[in-house]
DNA sequence: GATTGCTCAAAGCA
DNA sequence: CTGCTTTGAGCAAT
């Protein structure tokens, strides 16, 4: 049990959980003018504002409604000639949906959702597309069910009755991940290929968006965006080669038609790609091994695309520090080619190069990577932005960096920097959590591990430590289990393993962000602080800005697999809501940088309770998750919830704040 | 720990 | 309808 001053490197006394006495006050170490009653933004002010969960890229988006690629960012007259005589199907479309064959029918998505709720019932929710053809999507569907036993699933259930393409292209995203983590659970001995296993189901069952080629933007994808899988980007309609690094098509010029290329994945295999943040150098495609590359197909494309100056979407690459191997891809926006040309590559036979130049006007991409590259070579380049290099004071694994970029003040209000829960009573010798007798790990399918049991037969975690579902509560191995604290089924116990950083937002108090690229499912911390037994004991009418209440208010939210993909219905527990809790965290004093996470009706994280240290499932540890793919320095956000309905009566409406969160979602006001 | 080689892959194009 | 082209992702060995 570690606690410290956070502004306070140098103290290394500890402190008991509970003690919440300041060992120092903040005020001694800033200038007189910025103390604790600064002018600038008194540190009493409340900091919870709601926050767009697309952070500035939202506001300082390139490309306005309406934008057309060939119209827009470069107008040359010489682009005017280029304009095609018919606009294909990238033009005008509001939603991340192909039209249906004919062009005049809406786009043929869902009729109705279906909701499979917890119970393992399933409920009909229509759309209100209520214009749509019954079936104009017809000779798509039958040509697909040809040699199909199962049926489509795309127009009965899963996509949201939305014509939102962000969200869209994030329900196809998490429907694939889902999948893929649940098909890493089954086989664990991993004789299939998961990702292409479930991006197999998700084309067959024509889950996915985007799925008519286009110059330009993809709608619901956005600049910066990054993914884990070529087959996702082939999912959202980024890219669809799931192979092939050059994406063309087939366009309809003035004078002709030509092939041109719409996007290329710079994965760098062949080497000698110059990297700059806004000029890429491009190798054609075709084994250069043994024999000259030839001017066909992708290479030809591009060549094509020389002439044409049309936009190329452009996706890079950089290693998953967190996999062997691992491959992160980061939609980087849109280029055009400069020049071309041959030369001959290391075996001495000749390769195409392209020189790629990125459009101005486009929020960064691969230019947040390499910034943060540059900071963890030179921690100094940020200069006086960085308020703490590590505000747990050596608590963490990693530390914790405080940054403040847009105005002066110095720091969040004083807590006490605390990364362990501290409760009411001692229970954790009330109730002793089972321990297993595995040797070293527990392993994946070991009748024999009681701890494997009682998390319904299968290790929570894959291999790699992603959560595989949500369930009501995990069960990892307590400290008294024989395996070692690498074991798999200890993922939360050993602390942060990502660079988080506490950083001042433009308009709602401090925020949470890491420096990392986070992968759905990951761990990402704990809500630490004091345990207060019973909602009704807090006085909802005092501050709550530090008070963590384990609510729900988004029936919908599903991030576990939708089991009739992989035709496992019935007998799984799918069921993803904990039974209520009836107690908060207070964080106020004691904390940790959780306290930090704003509130989002689009969040990126989700909390999970968890039981480790003790057995008292009425007291689980409340942990948090990545719910998608989040890119680096983008701030990290949760749904605070909403109190359950019977709590009406103890709440003082003006308690209520009011979200500023972008999203389409947005409930208006938050707790 | 980082790199290399090996294997079996799926989708879209021709 | 089928073969061809592409090189991804995971793993074992170095």
């Amino acid at each position: 049990m570690e606690s410290r001053s956070y502004h306070d490197p140098h103290s290394m006394k500890e402190s008991a959980v509970l003690d919440v006495k300041p060992l120092r006050s903040l005020a001694p170490m800033l200038p007189a003018s910025l103390g604790q009653k600064s002018t600038f933004c008194p540190s009493n002010a409340p900091p919870f504002v709601c926050v767009t969960p697309l952070g500035s890229f939202a506001t300082a988006s390139a490309y306005p409604p309406g934008f057309c690629p060939f119209f827009s960012s470069v107008g040359s007259p010489q682009d005017l000639n280029q304009i095609p005589v018919e606009h294909p199907s990238y033009l005008n479309e509001e939603n991340g949906f192909p039209r249906a064959s004919g062009g005049t029918t809406p786009p043929a998505f869902y009729k109705e959702a279906v909701i499979i709720d917890s119970s393992g019932k399933t409920t009909k929710r229509f759309s209100n597309y209520s214009t749509f053809p019954a079936d104009s999507s017809a000779t798509e569907s039958s040509k697909r069910k040809k040699n199909k036993s199962r049926q489509s699933l795309a127009d009965s259930t899963l996509l949201p009755s939305s014509h939102d393409p962000r969200e869209s292209v994030e329900v196809v995203l998490s429907t694939f991940d889902a999948l893929r983590r649940r098909l890493m659970q089954i086989d664990d001995a991993k004789k299939l290929r998961p990702d292409l296993k479930a991006g197999s189901i998700m084309m067959s069952n024509d889950l996915r968006a985007n799925k008519e080629k286009r110059i330009g933007p993809v709608p619901g994808v956005e600049v910066g965006d990054i993914f884990y899988f070529r087959i996702e980007m082939c999912l959202v309609g980024l890219h669809s080669q799931s192979i092939s690094g050059i994406d063309y098509k087939t366009i309809s010029f003035v004078d002709q038609e030509d092939s041109v290329a719409v996007g290329i994945v710079s994965a760098g295999v062949y080497g000698n790609e110059e990297d700059s943040e806004d000029t890429l150098i491009y190798t054609g495609q075709g084994s250069s091994n043994n024999d000259d590359q030839k001017l066909e197909r992708g290479n030809l494309a591009l060549e094509k695309s020389v002439r044409r100056a049309n936009d190329i979407r452009v996706i890079r690459s950089a290693k998953d520090p967190s996999i062997t191997n691992g491959k992160i891809y980061i939609y980087d926006g849109l280029y055009k080619i400069h020049e071309s040309w041959v030369e001959k590559g290391k075996t001495g036979f000749n390769t195409f190069k392209y020189k790629f130049l990125r459009q101005p006007g486009q929020p960064d991409g691969i230019a947040v990577w390499k910034r943060i590259e540059k900071w963890k070579e030179n921690p100094s380049l940020r200069g006086n932005m960085v308020l703490s290099h590590d505000l747990s004071s050596g608590i963490e694994n990693k530390p914790v960096c405080l940054v403040n970029e847009v105005d002066y003040e110095k720091g969040p209000t004083y807590f006490t920097y605390s990364n362990t829960v501290g409760y009411p009573r001692s229970i954790s010798s009330v109730k002793p959590l089972q321990s297993c007798m595995c040797p070293s790990a527990c392993l994946p399918g070991d009748a024999n591990c009681s701890c494997l049991r009682q998390n319904g037969g299968f290790l929570p975690y894959s291999s790699n430590g992603i959560l595989v579902s949500r369930k009501p509560l995990v069960y990892e191995c307590p400290a008294t289990c024989q395996c070692l604290i690498n074991c798999r089924n200890r993922v939360t116990q050993v602390g942060l393993h990502l660079h988080f950083e506490v950083f001042k937002t433009r308009d709602h108090g401090w925020g949470l962000r890491c420096w990392d690229a986070i992968r759905a499912g990951t761990f990402i911390c704990e809500y630490t602080g004091e345990i207060i037994d019973g909602i009704r004991s807090i006085n909802f009418d005092e501050e709550t800005d530090y008070v963590f209440q384990p609510m729900y208010s988004d029936p919908d939210f599903k991030w576990n697999y939708v089991p009739e993909l992989l035709e496992e219905t019935g007998n799984v527990d799918l069921s993803e809501t904990p039974k209520l809790l009836s107690f908060v965290i207070n964080s106020k004093n004691n904390g940790n940088i959780a306290r930090f996470m704003n509130h989002s009706c689009s969040p990126n994280v989700f909390w999970q309770p968890v039981l480790h240290d003790h057995g008292d499932d009425r007291y689980p540890h409340i942990m948090f998750f990545a719910i998608k793919h989040i890119p680096p320095m983008t701030e990290l956000t949760f749904d605070y919830g909403r109190r359950p309905a019977e709590m009406g009566n103890h709440m003082n409406p003006q308690r209520e704040k009011k979200c500023l969160c972008d999203s389409v979602k947005c409930r208006g006001f938050f707790i």
